[in-house]
DNA sequence: GGAATTGATTGACGTCTGTCGATGGAAAGC
DNA sequence: GCTTTCCATCGACAGACGTCAATCAATTCC
């Protein structure tokens, strides 16, 4: 007859446990559905390893989807605030944004 | 007239560029869908910051949630190999799984 | 100016997800 | 045995998500 986990009252719970500050976990929270994506997490991948900006004709090229999937994958990772865009004449240049804080760095250090 | 950020010829697109591993991807994917909602989020830093086990219970009166709620949450965290569960007589005793590979107890080390 | 190309946007579709109420099963107390 | 308590599962529902075809705006080339 061993020690139970933890002492406990039928009918009696303990009370709330201090959770996280809310808005740290809504910001991460947010940039995890971002990258929560095969297609954009790859996408992430290509953009981190690659020295220069990628056109996004290039993504359309390398992944079996639509355009219009492709854009609207890139569109998520913009709003995330993980990528900036370049228009260079008719092409759109990616890369990974100039200003992500330690902590989204470290994610994608451990990711991609 | 600077240079552009690469050589493009109109209607030429590079070859698509080297994705990451497969299987890799889809594993990670998988643990970020599990940790990307608010309340999963934060159950995993209590869990985390918990020397013990925590009841499910203490869950459900931490969150305004209804307790089935609160089961779908910890069974998603479960399926993804993040938490293991045991049973004391009624009560549910949720951890951190012990197996967590080195990525993943990184991605817990930035997040929560 | 007109044709061609890139890429963003829109609208539509099926699927997945978060939530709840209701139900069911197991353990403990009467 | 009956009731109570905890928790998982089921069924239902609204909303979000991933995808595509069609369209549009901007640019380049002829």
């Amino acid at each position: 007859m061993r020690a139970p986990v933890q002492e406990r009252v039928k009918g009696v719970c303990c009370p709330p446990s201090i959770p996280l500050p809310l808005a740290k976990v809504d910001a991460s929270v947010e940039v995890l559905k971002a990258l929560a994506d095969p297609t954009r997490l790859q996408m992430m991948g290509i953009l981190r390893r690659s020295p220069k900006a990628v056109c996004i004709c290039d993504f359309t090229a390398a992944f079996a989807l639509s355009q219009p999937t492709i854009s609207h994958h890139m569109a998520k990772l913009r709003e995330a605030g993980l990528v900036e865009a370049t228009k260079v004449g008719i092409w759109a240049y990616y890369r990974l944004s100039a200003r992500l804080d330690s902590k989204t760095r470290a994610l994608l250090d451990v990711l991609v």
